[in-house]
DNA sequence: TTGTCAGTTTGGTATGACTAAAAATAGAAT
DNA sequence: ATTCTATTTTTAGTCATACCAAACTGACAA
């Protein structure tokens, strides 16, 4: 049986398992099988597709190479509904890896740079009310732990969220996200220090302020400063790689 | 009940395959394995992991799945270096499902725009010498295929990867890639008329100027405009998801 | 009610076998 | 000798079976 899989994706494909990735993918798709949890076991998937054991499995790891399944070493593999959320911890996963090239860190964290400039600016110039309350909560946040540099972190990246959020556009969010997985790691090796905090309270204070007087240039000029200052801060944690 | 994804891997990973996953990783990225061709088979792993077939099959398979290896049906796998491309292509695979939730598309055809915008305000107050020859060339090319729609499709795409090459940096290239791989299919289902081309000629005429004249205002300006523009010509051949 | 333990379910692995497609090789035809 | 073709070998895809160990279930005892 020749099933040429409809449109799409890679050219020939006939594999029986991909047959039956099909069929569980809609499921999943459908919501027929919940995000939660329980996906029907191998055994299952034999007596259904009436497949070997060696398709049923291999089904079972392509979707879990997709995202689209959870699973742990012994355990019946859970339904893992996509969001964009999925795509950027695949797509750091893989990250992860690429960062052993060349100045491979450096140019991610770029890219960071390079978004949150592009989002600040578009918080000088669009945001609203509510986004700028967001911010003021988000600051005083930072204010209240200036002292604790476990809680300063977190609030640290609550602040920076923020400015994810301005363009209503669940993608966003979803990126930073990812970096903050991504850096957190790297972040926590790195010596905390109260006055380091400060720095990076009035480095937030002072971007609010350029936003509040909705001149995205000198907000874009001081986020980028104080990402580059985060970089030399992480930089060296990176060497070894 | 989130689970706490800081500390690196999984802890409980007793899978043989993972092992000989990690083995043949290594063996990739250190060059072992050039990026052209021929893996070992699996009758080879087999002799030296001293595995089964079906450890064997399914490391395999997990490489597959993280994107450095390529297996064609009945073919030996192909080692694939990864780059960034790499990546995005995973990436691009998901966002293809992804678009299915309400306003998916137009959500990614932002991002894309915020991207560009970026790229152009960039282009107007760092481009060098090259950078900006470069798009002269680009925009010849344009004019060039202004009657062919179908050339002129690839000259446009063209003409917009340049902006992504300005930062030197290797991710944006592959950013652009997998919009235009995203986009590709359903550009074709447009209607293609050679006044578009001309107004899409103009815009980025304009765009060009706009950077030759050093403003990033009025090129970001001019690029919201040309890609808003863009998108509502594509819009409606996503209707259908 | 709670803790323990045996039975069941399920994933992980190992074998062995068979098919069909691809690659390699030998052989025939020019 | 070169090219084309037929045959052999290799290899991935699939199936069936079996065993183990971890996880789950539920009955039973404390």
């Amino acid at each position: 049986m020749k099933q040429g899989s409809s449109a799409g994706a890679e050219p020939p494909t006939d594999r029986a398992a991909d047959r039956v990735v099909a069929v569980l993918e809609r499921r999943i798709y459908s919501g027929e099988l919940h995000d939660g949890q329980m996906f029907p076991s191998e055994r299952e998937i034999i007596g259904e597709f009436s497949v070997s054991r060696t398709v049923a499995r291999e089904a079972v790891k392509i979707l879990v190479g997709r995202g689209l399944l959870e699973d742990r070493p012994r355990h019946r593999p859970i339904v893992r509904k996509p969001g964009y959320g999925t795509v950027t911890n695949v797509l750091g996963g893989l990250v992860q890896h690429l960062i052993g090239q060349p100045g491979g860190v450096g140019q991610i964290f770029e890219v960071r740079i390079f978004v949150e400039a592009g989002l600040v600016r578009l918080a000088a110039t669009d945001a609203t009310k509510d986004d700028i309350r967001h911010l003021r909560e988000a600051l005083n946040r930072n204010w209240d732990c200036i002292e604790d540099s476990e809680a300063f972190y977190e609030s640290d990246k609550d602040f920076h969220a923020v400015f994810y959020t301005i363009p209503g556009n669940p993608v966003f969010p979803a990126i930073h996200h990812s970096f903050c997985d991504w850096l957190d790691g790297h972040w926590r090796m790195m010596p905390r220090l109260p006055e380091r905090n400060r720095r990076n309270f009035e480095a937030h204070e002072s971007i609010l302020n350029a936003i509040l007087e909705r001149d995205p240039d000198q907000a874009e000029r001081l986020l980028r400063s104080h990402l580059n200052d985060a970089w030399l801060q992480v930089k060296d944690t990176f060497k070894d790689l």
